[in-house]
DNA sequence: CAATAGATCATCT
DNA sequence: GATGATCTATTGC
């Protein structure tokens, strides 16, 4: 969109001024229900930013797939936790994925932020990604986006309420279609359909899905 | 294009 | 000791 350094600073700005702090409320309600709420939400992490086009919901001990589902370990202690905080997990060896602590403390319910659509910040995620070829290949996955926003494990734990990990919501109306998919990468409950994305975004992390 | 292997370590069995 | 909520490069059609 905006191309000049001096755009660039503005957009985040700007983006600031037209936003506000999602508070712990919009966290506590079941996980789902949390999950297609963050579709159209801004994802703020120092000076870059993006909007969150597609998430995935994990539940509780019913939920086999989901790393709390074998309930409070060393690693899941947050989950466990208070919502509207970051649970962030490393993962292969090799990457991070950042969550969203959903539902009332005690209830393990999460959002995995899957891909967003970058709008601040651009020239830094480009340098922190350096094979990404074009800007949908920036953070159009849950390793990509960490990676590209400078998100890690220091999160993992941190109030995305307030301080420098935030989700910020837009003031006017959002108007877009949720499509529901099954979870990608698991083999448990595969079939489940609590993968959520903007229809036909084009920052979504797979074109296609059954 | 689609399929697959390798990277590489925290976490849990 | 095996496995994994992924990404990338490479191979093969």
């Amino acid at each position: 969109m905006l191309q000049s350094n001096g755009d660039k600073k503005n957009a985040l700005g700007l983006l600031l001024m037209e936003t506000d702090v999602l508070g712990r409320s919009f966290y506590e309600r079941p996980a789902i229900e949390v999950a297609r709420s963050l579709l159209g939400q801004i994802l703020v992490h120092e000076e870059t930013a993006g909007r969150i086009v597609e998430v995935e919901a994990y539940l509780g001990l019913e939920d086999p797939a989901a790393h709390a589902s074998r309930g409070v370990t060393a690693r899941t202690r947050v989950l466990f936790g208070p919502p509207g905080h970051a649970y962030v997990y490393f993962i292969y060896g090799v990457y991070e994925c950042l969550n969203l602590v959903a539902e009332p403390e005690g209830r393990p319910g999460c959002i995995l932020v899957r891909a967003l659509e970058p709008l601040a910040g651009l020239e830094v995620m480009r340098r922190r990604r350096p094979k990404a070829g074009s800007i949908e290949q920036l953070t159009s996955g849950p390793a990509k986006l960490t990676m590209a926003m400078d998100i890690t494990r220091r999160h993992n734990g941190a109030d995305v309420t307030r301080g420098a990990l935030t989700v910020r919501s837009p003031r006017g109306q959002s108007d877009f279609e949720i499509a529901a998919t099954p979870r990608i990468g698991i083999r448990q409950a595969k079939e489940w359909p609590l993968r959520f994305l903007i229809a036909g975004n084009r920052f979504v992390s797979r074109r296609e899905s059954s």
